[in-house]
DNA sequence: GCCGTTTTCGGCCCGACTGTTTTCAGTCG
């Protein structure tokens, strides 16, 4: 069984334990060491291998055991008992907001049910609010929240609802009673994607400032309206949350509700060990003999501080190491959308890009760039309208031309996002590929292959001495298509044995390669472009989407290829 | 079930909100 199923299992038996009614803290530690495997940065078949998986915080001897087991057979007897003792309908109650294991547990052992559809007959038929500890508003709750199940469920790419988030805080700056407004939550934190949305406002009337909120013309239902906290749900799901503080509890209560709740709880073990309890009203002394100072703060740098920390950027608040390394004044100073020199991997109408190679040069010079990328399809892409070797050179005279004729300050490198066949060969001739500046690889078919075939082909692609980068390493479409099965470790061992660039996808659907990977694999001398897979200008600007996730993977300047001037760029790609 | 320069037991983050109670449990973030 591979990694990722072996972490949805320990978190199953999480959820059977706590609606087992089993002790908090041993169902806690299955999230936990779920959690741990998740974030794990050492190569996971090493650690099997070695036996070395106590050595990672969180699993110990009885979880190590079990995900062992787990690994070498695909089975385990204790998850398979556990989970015929309770009906499989049970678990998906869980996912409707405000029912919980405990609740759950009531409806099975009282009611005998055990399904979604069991449940909302229950609430239809009036027995949910005969239940000692629930009424007519509990059970009128619980239908909405299952008629809206799909819209709770739904998550956003961060792209889409930045707009909103804009005209929220626009809308909210604008209010006399409103002295800061931020949206934090996985938005801030630049998380690829959004479940809902949190906003902090530091006021001392907050009335009026929710009465604006819950009356947005976008609001279809309030869920919740209170003198500090309201909650709305949009027309089409997006669900939105506001809470008001007074001014000197804002950055506490900004760094708690920005998260994430890893690295909250890093913070305040930390905040424990110094002899005071963090939360998001502020900071307090555990043992009374010892009281805290007036611990007030200007911005969440202060509040850093206070434990001794440096700042930690919102992107890098994932715990997973970032407090360790802020206590160490080891924290990366992280690549910025303006280190930014030119883009590679765009699209012009030679194949299925919006806007032809002249207006894509007008928009980069526009936008200050020093270099730009020209990538169009290869022959093999006919779905996108791919270049056959004639065209794909007369559009490399047009470059050299353009170039010549010095009409933009841009400089323009021709190169081909070149599709990598089944087999990991390249879909033009060595003396085709030669003639260009450089060539993104990239999977568009065959995307069904077992992972040892794709990762042995992605590889050979890697190995084409023509390959200058990879693009889109997964294929994932962000919330629509999975990444295709592919080992990622051996594919960045793979680039960085034939000092090959690895593509970091800007297009706000894709976002590939993964943030998770980064930090690790650019440790290790691994270089990253950030392409905005532009099919417009107007998709130009998309970079920064990929700068964000860069950042999230503790990217700096240096390690970026694109953040590097243009001389050196030449230098690189005339190798 | 995990963890430990307070290490083999006794902790494990914590407080607001909701709906139900008449002092609180469950859920959530």
């Amino acid at each position: 069984m591979d990694k990722a199923s072996i972490i949805g299992c320990l978190e199953e038996i999480a959820v059977l334990l706590e609606l087992k009614g089993e002790n908090p803290f041993k169902f806690r530690a299955y999230e936990n060491g779920a959690r741990a495997l998740e974030t794990l940065e050492e190569n996971f078949e090493t650690l099997i291998d070695e036996k070395r998986l106590t050595d990672v915080s969180g699993i110990g001897a009885a979880l190590a055991e079990k995900i062992e087991t787990l690994y070498k057979t695909g089975k385990l007897d204790y998850y398979d008992k556990l989970k015929a003792s309770v009906p499989a309908g049970v678990l998906e109650m869980l996912e409707v907001p405000g029912l919980g294991a405990k609740k759950v547990r009531v409806f099975y052992e009282k009611l005998k049910i055990t399904s979604l559809e069991e449940l909302k007959e229950a609430c239809e038929a009036g027995k949910i609010a005969e239940l000692p500890g629930f009424g007519a508003k509990s059970q009128d709750n619980i239908l909405s929240g299952i008629n809206h199940l799909e819209a709770y469920r739904k998550r956003y790419m961060w792209a889409t609802v930045e707009p909103q988030v804009e005209a929220v805080l626009t809308g909210l700056r604008a209010l006399p009673e409103v002295e800061l407004a931020e949206c934090a939550g996985s938005f801030r934190r630049k998380l690829e994607t959004v479940g809902d949305l949190d906003f902090l406002v530091a006021s001392e009337a907050p009335e009026p400032v929710m009465d604006w909120f819950t009356r947005m013309p976008e609001v279809e239902k309030v869920t919740g309206h209170g003198t500090t906290k309201s909650s709305v749900r949009l027309e089409g799901g997006l669900q939105m949350d506001l809470r008001v503080v007074p001014k000197a509890q804002f950055f506490f209560a900004l760094h708690h509700f920005t998260g994430s709740k890893e690295h909250n709880v890093k913070m305040r073990q930390r905040a424990l060990s110094q002899g005071f309890s963090l939360s998001e009203w502020g900071v307090k002394a555990v043992h009374e003999d010892h009281p805290a100072p007036i611990q007030e703060v200007d911005s969440e740098e202060e509040l850093f501080q206070l434990f001794g920390l440096h700042y930690i950027p919102p992107e890098l608040r994932e715990g997973v190491g970032e407090v360790d390394y802020a206590s160490h004044d080891a924290l990366p100073k992280l690549v910025k959308p303006e280190d930014i020199r030119g883009v590679f991997h765009n699209h012009t109408t030679a194949s299925d890009g919006k806007n032809t190679l002249e207006a894509m040069v007008a928009e980069a010079e526009r936008l200050g760039f020093e270099y730009l990328g020209i990538a169009d399809h290869s022959k093999s892409s006919f779905q996108a309208n791919g270049l056959s070797e004639e065209k794909l050179l007369e559009q490399l005279k047009a470059i050299r031309k353009l170039n010549a004729s010095k009409q933009y300050k841009t400089h323009v490198f021709a190169g081909v996002e070149c599709d990598i066949l089944k087999d990991g060969s390249l879909d033009y001739e060595d003396a085709v590929l030669e003639e260009l500046d450089y060539v993104v690889a990239s999977v568009h078919n065959a995307l069904t292959l077992d992972e040892a075939a794709m990762t042995r082909r992605i590889i050979r692609a890697l190995e084409h001495p023509c390959t200058t980068m990879l693009g889109h390493l997964s294929g994932r479409l962000l919330l629509k298509r999975e990444a295709y099965t592919v080992n990622i470790p051996k594919v960045i061992d793979a680039a960085i044995a034939n000092k090959k660039i690895i593509e970091l996808n800007a297009s706000p659907k894709r976002l590939d390669m993964d943030w998770r990977y980064w930090h690790k694999a650019a440790d290790r001398g691994l270089l990253c472009s950030i392409n905005p897979d532009a099919h417009s200008i107007e998709q130009l600007k998309n970079y920064r989407y990929g700068v964000y996730c860069a950042r999230k993977g503790w990217l700096q300047k240096c390690s970026v290829f694109n953040a590097r001037p243009l001389k050196e760029v030449s230098a690189f790609l005339r190798g």
